[in-house]
DNA sequence: TTTAGGG
DNA sequence: CCCTAAA
């Protein structure tokens, strides 16, 4: 799981993994549970009082692992978390029980840590998030400056909120600053409970009493995190805490958790793959999808690289081979987002505005039919996440630069992105 | 149908 | 990307 974050961006090697990626792969992830488990929480004693000071994770620093407890083990601990004993002697009942106690306490915003030089240092919250108001414009700039010159070359960010005031509130929100997080949670739309939501709390309930529940109960969203190499959040120092089901809500790290056990994926039959895609012949029948995927992946990138001008709709009948799935369940073939489309998606926000996605869709996504407006809307939301993620862990690099007037300092802030999909450095300038 | 949000 | 509740 580890490898697939390196494959993404192939040419990665220049991002100083260097001091980070030792001290992630001895506590995170790749060494297995039972080894550390038996450390004598040798590995977490090396961490500042900062996070141990937290009442709960004295008692994760015992029992990092539960799976290695007795009963009586699990018992004391239980007593310890709860502060009650507990007459249970369902050994998989009581990990859970704590380990769901455990990580719920754990409330560390996880923004505010930074891994560094192996030391988990704590940022003290003032600038962190100093470089948030000027996302989208950013982008914009950046993209636009790059290499291209679009139709709105500099649209500055407040033309986003001027095409359309009252459509984008949210967006908005996310620009005006750091008080915004209540608010924006205010904002959301209230959502019910879906099926499956219900049906996954009923089958832990029901597992509680009864048998093990099934001995793949794998860690969730290894995969899918956004950290990058200069900071983790806390949760994952502690990839243990997989007894207990829970998620945490990626946006902004705020920290909201939410029930979650991963699930075999229903298989829907789909119609026709082939109405989407009307170029796709029906070669590939019965290739391997993974090496066809990674292969068009690859494809795509090279396309992106090529088609510098872009927008010019070279993109459109690239004869992307789509898997036919064989038999039941499918999946539209995951295609990598290409710069040039990122960048037709920044504009068209910044034309119609955030959530229009039908119109910019319409008008500004004609030739690339492939993605539909709910594409248009994931992507949007990648792409808000990766700059909110980034902008929490940006290097800032002061400048000082001798004038004839004085002496003025600069500080670039330079953002440790990877993949380098969109914007490759920020500059903002402060005296 | 479209949008928003969770998975 | 997928799924689905709301609008």
């Amino acid at each position: 799981m580890l490898e697939s974050s390196s494959i993404d961006d192939g040419a990665d090697a220049r991002s100083e993994p260097a001091p980070v990626e030792p001290f992630l792969q001895t506590t995170a992830s790749t060494s297995s549970l039972k080894t550390i488990g038996s450390l004598p929480a040798a590995d977490t004693s090396n961490f500042p009082d900062d996070v141990s000071a937290h009442p709960d994770f004295s008692i994760l620093d015992g029992h990092l692992c539960l799976d290695t407890l007795s009963v009586r083990e699990l018992h004391q601990a239980f007593r310890a978390t709860f502060g009650r004993q507990t007459a249970s002697k369902d050994k998989l009942w009581l990990k859970r029980r704590i380990a769901m106690a455990l990580s719920n306490s754990c409330q560390i915003p996880t923004m505010n840590f930074l891994i560094k030089d192996h030391k988990v240092t704590l940022i003290t919250g003032l600038g962190a998030h100093a470089g948030v108001d000027e996302v989208p414009g950013g982008l914009i700039n950046d993209a636009s400056s790059d290499k291209h010159q679009h139709q709105i070359p500099q649209v500055p960010e407040a033309n986003v909120s001027t095409t359309e005031p009252a459509a984008n509130p949210s967006l908005d929100q996310s620009l005006s600053g750091d008080g915004l997080q209540s608010d924006h949670k205010a904002a959301k739309r209230v959502r019910k409970p879906t099926k499956r939501y219900i049906e996954e709390l009923s089958e832990i309930e029901s597992n509680h009493v009864g048998r093990r529940p099934s001995p793949s109960v794998k860690m969730p969203g290894q995969g899918q995190t956004l950290h990058t190499s200069h900071q983790t959040s806390i949760t994952n120092v502690y990839p243990h805490a997989k007894v207990a089901v829970t998620r945490l809500d990626s946006i902004g790290g705020s920290g909201v958790q939410v029930p979650f056990v991963s699930r075999i994926r229903r298989c829907r039959p789909r119609e026709n793959i082939a109405s989407l895609l009307p170029k796709c012949p029906q070669e590939n029948r019965e290739s391997p999808v993974a090496d066809v995927s990674r292969l068009n992946q690859k494809h795509g990138q090279e396309m992106e690289s090529k088609s510098t001008e872009g927008a010019s709709g070279t993109f459109d009948g690239v004869p992307v081979a789509v898997p036919h799935l064989t038999g039941e369940m499918s999946r539209k073939h995951h295609r990598a987002w290409t710069l040039s489309e990122v960048m037709k998606l920044v504009e068209g926000v910044s034309r119609y505005g955030a959530g229009k996605w039908s119109e910019i869709k319409r008008y500004s996504f004609t030739s690339y039919p492939h993605r539909s407006s709910v594409d248009l809307k994931d992507k949007w939301r990648n792409l808000l996440r990766a700059s909110l993620a980034e902008s929490s862990h940006e290097n800032r690099v002061s400048v000082f630069t001798e004038t004839n007037s004085g002496t003025s300092t600069c500080t670039y802030i330079v953002k440790s992105e990877r993949a380098g999909r969109k914007a490759s450095a920020n500059s903002s300038a402060y005296k």
